[in-house]
DNA sequence: TAGATATGCAAGCGTGCACTTGCATGCATT
DNA sequence: AATGCATGCAAGTGCACGCTTGCATATCTA
């Protein structure tokens, strides 16, 4: 069905530009070339779409097997690894990130699909540089900061693009600053204090 | 007068809360135990309420005087002086700051308020770091990226505690963040490649 | 004490919004 | 050709919102 495509398309154009709230259904009808009827023929109110956008996005990022399966336990090569799926997740769901923090505390649910992936990456984190140091790879240190200081970095990053684009963005671009920051971070959890 | 002090208290909690197109007016005089035409009499339009919110918190942080005349050019000193003004700024602005991300686009001001301090700070933390270089202090490396970096890892920790704050928050405490952070960086960048 | 100022109260105005409904039309399957 | 289904169209409903107004009351100042 190519007509409930569409308004999916133009409400999560919409709302990510003005905010649910600042998105009228009339708007949305116009934006996707549709009566404004079929909008809830379809999806019964405008609470409907958002969920409908969700739920076509939910696309949650598997790390446990970078950090787990798949690790090298060489730290440069696993959080490069690590850092580019991170940013393939904003990347593919930036629109429902950006709707997420704007109309936060609209539907429970979104909130809680932001909110998880960090935290759970944070412990995946702490288990693997706990094994590193175990292994004598990396220096003695504090895992759940040295795991907290890495996670704010590509967080910090992802987040600066998604909400300030249109103002910075041209600073740096992500391949560079993923390639540096890891071999920075890295160099630094090597080092004996 | 007390009574427009207590409007914008409530406005201000609503706001941050539901965002601004979430909350009434009628809300914002019920929370703040006023009639409803007070409002209007004191600050015009809804829009008002606004803009006295956003001027009544501007306060833009001084970074040069850290980096520049007060700096020791040891950079675990002077960074940790500049993570500590970074993390006051988002204290005393936290609710503009939130707002702005909510209702972003609604004040253009309000825009530029919160996305310059980064991108101010950034070519601050180049020029620094540019120093140091010229004087044997860090080893040779792009100095943009190092700031961005280090930008990245606190404007990612900051926001992460005001976006997810009923989430995490508790995982590491602010103190012990910076200080391990900033000491982890400066071992990145001490070290030759 | 007299007047100005700030606020409360109640009623209301116009508008935009989410949502509904009844009917007509096109399109595809059988 | 007949049937069902998705959609367009137009009109409308009820409600919440931003905002206004006229009047009464309280508080403060000259």
């Amino acid at each position: 069905m190519q007509t409930s495509d569409r308004i999916i398309e133009a409400a999560t154009w919409l709302i990510k530009k003005n905010g649910y709230r600042g998105v009228s259904t009339k708007a949305i009808a116009t934006e996707a070339k549709v009566n404004e009827s079929t909008i809830f023929r379809q999806f019964g109110s405008k609470q409907g779409i958002l969920e409908a956008i969700i739920e076509r996005h939910s696309d949650i990022p598997q790390f446990e097997k970078l950090l787990k399966e798949d690790a090298t336990d060489n730290p440069e090569v696993d959080l490069l690894n690590v850092s580019q799926q991170y940013r393939l997740f904003f990347h593919k769901n930036a629109d429902i990130i950006l709707i997420g923090i704007r109309d936060k505390g609209m539907l429970p649910e979104l909130d809680r699909v932001l909110a998880d992936p960090p935290v759970k990456l944070h412990s995946l984190l702490v288990e693997y540089f706990e094994r590193l140091q175990k292994k004598k790879v990396i220096a003695i240190q504090d895992e759940r900061l040295a795991a907290m200081s890495f996670l704010s970095m590509c967080y910090g990053f992802q987040m600066s693009e998604l909400i300030h684009r249109q103002y910075q963005s041209q600073l740096v671009t992500e391949e560079e600053f993923y390639k540096h920051s890891v071999s920075l971070f890295v160099k630094g959890i090597l080092s004996h204090s």
